[in-house]
RNA sequence: GUGGGUAUCGGCAAGCGGUUAAGCCAUCGGGUUGUGGCUCCGAUAUGCGUGGGUUCGAAUCCCACUACCCACCCCA
């Protein structure tokens, strides 16, 4: 029991970080190509933050925090999300009497209290990037573009990327209406789940999986025809952005997301190669999300990416992430005068920065070899009475098998050669 | 929160009520004190998720618990 880790949280074992570091390298670089600079926010955040700011009504808020009353009093919860700390930060350090717009990324954990399965998991990981200052459809596309980018370069294929616009508080609060006015004779007729969403966001409706309900929701009233004159000329500029950055896109009307600060742009990468949770990717614009917590109106737009999801998608496509080799050299002994300088040989080549490792259990003469070939290390250095004598070392190419003399001060140069 | 599935060595896995629980991979040791990957030999579960029960006898049947997986919901 206590040698199991919690329910919904992963280890990260040593044999595959490297695979994590691959993704992080290049979310890095590609943030940075696009001018975007790194933010590190706190684990956790005054539990207010993110009842104001993803919505009281939200799920995510109302039953999945990981909340808790710190030795002061204070209800603190572990981070869900990185928006709303990101946006608290931004005000905070008042970052916008500085040049704008502000764009930031970040690599963070996320907490959330779900019933784990394939793709979820109550702590999991997400890249995320936002742009605050500008309520330009220029930056959507950009952020979108991002991703699209970032996921690309990664090695994945089959992925859309589906993009809505979620309207804003007036239209819709129309579309709501129109939409509920529509539902209200068929309402006995839905599934449970969907009686459910009713009151609470009849917009999932429209995405039931039931047959039934899809049947019901035929010709329902659709947010995208209720947009108002603002966020219609917006949703058209996106797609413009996008057109002209070649950015392929399926307009999907049924995306709604799940954390109520979303206006306008809503979109999401999705596949269908990782099982049920088929998003990696998604995000929008969140213009009133500043001035609900408390700060000035600043726009802003942005997305998560999840890492575990991604690692899942990379591997289902059969991307191969190159494994670093740990040993270039291994150095092999007999006797003990042999082992004492192969310590001290040791601690030269790794001050060449030379990745070299000996025997730590006593193994014998050839025990040494099969470990060496075991670790994958690219030379064997040999040591015995014969080369103290000589002052020289046996190198061996443990992928060719070759075999030369090589004078101990000139391994470090022989070694980095190859 | 609601469903469904699975639990035998580090990994994969046979076993389907009857003497000592297959096998493969991995690991460790060895094949004459100096060279790995191939090959050969040997070692490694008194134990079958945990606790009860049925039975002369259970990994094999029943019950409960626990863990993990998958799906709904929701989302990254």
């Amino acid at each position: 029991m206590l040698t199991n880790a919690p329910k919904g949280t992963k280890d990260i074992m040593p044999d595959q970080v490297y695979k994590w570091h691959y993704v992080e390298k290049k979310w890095k670089e590609i943030c940075e190509r696009y001018g975007f600079k790194e933010i590190r926010t706190p684990m956790f955040e005054h539990t207010e933050l993110f009842q104001r700011g993803i919505g009281d009504t939200t799920d995510v808020v109302q039953k999945e925090m990981y909340t808790f009353n710190d030795h002061g009093g204070r209800s603190i919860t572990l981070k869900p999300e990185g928006t709303s700390p990101a946006v608290r930060a931004f005000l905070e350090h008042k970052t916008y009497a500085e040049v704008q717009p502000t764009k930031i990324y970040y690599d963070i954990p996320c907490f959330r209290y779900e019933k784990p399965q394939s793709g979820r998991l109550r702590q999991f990981h997400q890249f995320g990037v936002e742009t605050f200052g500008t309520p330009n459809m220029v930056a959507d596309a950009e952020i979108i573009a991002i991703g699209y980018d970032f996921l690309t370069e990664m090695g994945v294929t089959d992925l859309t990327l589906e993009i809505n616009s979620v309207g804003c508080p007036v239209c819709r609060a129309n579309h709501r209406t129109a939409l509920k006015e529509f539902l209200k004779p068929k309402y006995d007729q839905l599934c449970d789940t969907c009686k459910s969403r009713y009151e609470k966001n009849p917009m999932r409706i429209l995405d039931c999986k039931s047959p039934i309900d899809q049947a019901l929701v035929e010709g329902a009233p659709m947010m995208l025809d209720y947009l108002c004159d603002e966020c219609k000329e917006a949703f058209e500029e996106l797609k413009e952005n996008l057109e002209a950055m070649n950015i392929p896109y399926v307009v999907n009307p049924k995306i709604v997301r799940g954390l109520d600060y979303y206006i306008k742009t809503a979109f999401e990468f999705v596949t269908n190669s990782i099982g049920a949770q088929g998003t990696v990717c998604g995000g929008g614009r969140y213009d009133n999300l500043a001035e609900e917590v408390g700060g000035l109106p600043i726009p802003g737009v942005g997305f998560g990416l999840g890492k575990e999801r991604l690692l899942m998608l990379m591997e289902a496509n059969g991307v191969e992430i190159p494994e670093p080799r740990i040993c270039d050299a291994f150095i092999a002994t007999m006797g003990k005068d042999a082992k004492l300088f192969g310590q001290k040989l040791m601690r030269d080549l790794r001050k060449e920065g030379i990745k070299v490792q000996m025997d730590d259990l006593q193994r014998n003469f050839k025990g040494q070899f099969k470990y060496a070939d075991r670790i994958g290390a690219a030379y064997t250095i040999v040591i015995g009475d014969n080369e103290m004598q000589m002052g020289a070392a046996n190198l061996k190419n443990m992928e060719t098998g070759e075999q030369v003399e090589v004078k101990f001060e000139d391994l470090a140069k022989a070694i980095k050669e190859k």
